[in-house]
DNA sequence: ATGGTCAACTTGTCCGATAAGCTGATGATA
DNA sequence: TATCATCAGCTTATCGGACAAGTTGACCAT
């Protein structure tokens, strides 16, 4: 894994010139290991799509837009301004999908769910001092609405976006205040939901990821200025 | 690959009661492979988020909701009935994004894309007889599109459509009048783009996509039939 | 100039051995 | 009897050396 982030580091730099990676000597001889971490590391790296490999051929890195940047792994071991920008790109889907998914769930909502979406919210106005602990019940309750469209692959991109919250907020932390307006989009969304109104539901939820969104961008100007400082 | 292949498909079956996935030596026993091999295999699976794998303890597996359905790798193991699930969910999803995205595309495009949009339709009237071809065509056009947005998940996830469609495709053939549908429908969707006309272009990218929806049904009814007169 | 042959490079697989982490059972102590 | 420390056994992590098999490019004969 240490050799899979170095390796995928040094390719995101731009350090290897087009196409052409490390082959499995070059990589156990650059960090001292074997040629079975160097086979592994290159196996881990072809099923993120990073790489192409085959016998007798050498290994190319593949195009950058074919990368499975859902990947909790590549999340990790990309540099923190890319992550940025990801979560970005990621938000801008989502603003796109949730609503219409909140819309959804409130025509199909279980008693079941409203509980836990109701728990969810008691628990993060209690959690306004942890953002960590916050953003955890945050993706949760945001996860519980997805669940209504009973999407595999929406499951999926929600999952890599707790990742990519991490990962981000590893480094910027949340505005205390910023939290508090959540929590009242939140339960603004939860109250759609309770009433069955899809278009309420559509409404709050495009609210509260517009306000979202307004909130990334700040960031990403913050760490863009810190950058240029640096 | 092939080792990788089998054991997922016996996951999948629930052949592996909860979580317990098998160990090295299992593998490399039942398989008739080497442990290294066994251990290759183990490490596809879990950068494919597919299983947990630790030192000292047991493989186990990882819910289902977090593996990598998007992953090419992935979808070629899956057994084609679930195939067909998840391009209808991924059809769900694209109803959502596409329509915005082209009305995105109508404020930004070049001529440079719209000259490729153009080159697309006529390739696509060329090969209506040719599925296979004309498929990977269509996907240029909508990746095209969605190029607009600069949005490296958005890259991802239209990539995985891609390997979906082949993979479901590879088993119940298109119907060739749907094709030259959708050739209408593309030339509608270009014609708004030309004009810079968001309004329109997401209308005919609503009309298309959702023309394709109740095909993707009719099909997922059919195989269906089939699956229980077998 | 063309085409076939072969050597060098690269990935694929195997075996055997050792290190290191975890789990559960076993036994000592209070 | 209850609690806790210890340890054996299982499991994953890594190493080295060896051979098989595919690809590439250079070299040579036609």
């Amino acid at each position: 894994m240490q050799v899979a982030a170095h390796l995928t580091r040094r390719i995101v730099s731009g350090d290897i010139e087009d196409g052409r990676a490390p082959s499995e000597l070059d990589i156990s001889q650059e960090f001292g290991v074997s040629r079975v971490v160097a086979r592994e590391t290159l196996k881990i790296l072809a099923s993120l799509d990073i790489v192409d490999v085959a016998q007798g051929r050498r290994v190319v890195v593949r195009p950058r837009a074919e990368w499975d940047y859902l990947s909790p792994l590549l999340i990790e071991w990309l540099p923190t301004e890319i992550v940025g920008e990801l979560l970005q790109e990621l938000d801008q889907l989502r603003v796109l999908l949730e609503p219409e998914l909140a819309a959804m769930a409130a025509a199909s909502v279980t008693d079941d769910t409203l509980d836990r979406l109701r728990d969810g919210i008691d628990r993060m106005s209690a959690l306004e001092a942890d953002p960590d602990a916050y953003l955890e019940v945050d993706h949760e309750f945001h996860m519980e609405i997805c669940r209504a469209a009973n999407n595999r692959i929406l499951d999926r991109i929600m999952y890599s976006a707790r990742w990519l919250g991490t990962a981000s907020r590893r480094i910027t932390n949340e505005a205390p205040a910023a939290l508090r307006s959540a929590t009242a989009d939140h339960t603004e969304i939860y109250e759609a939901l309770v009433a069955r109104d899809p278009a309420g539901a559509r409404a709050a939820m495009r609210k509260h990821l517009s306000n979202n969104s307004t909130l990334l961008a700040e960031k990403a100007q913050q760490t863009k200025r810190a950058a240029r400082r640096r």
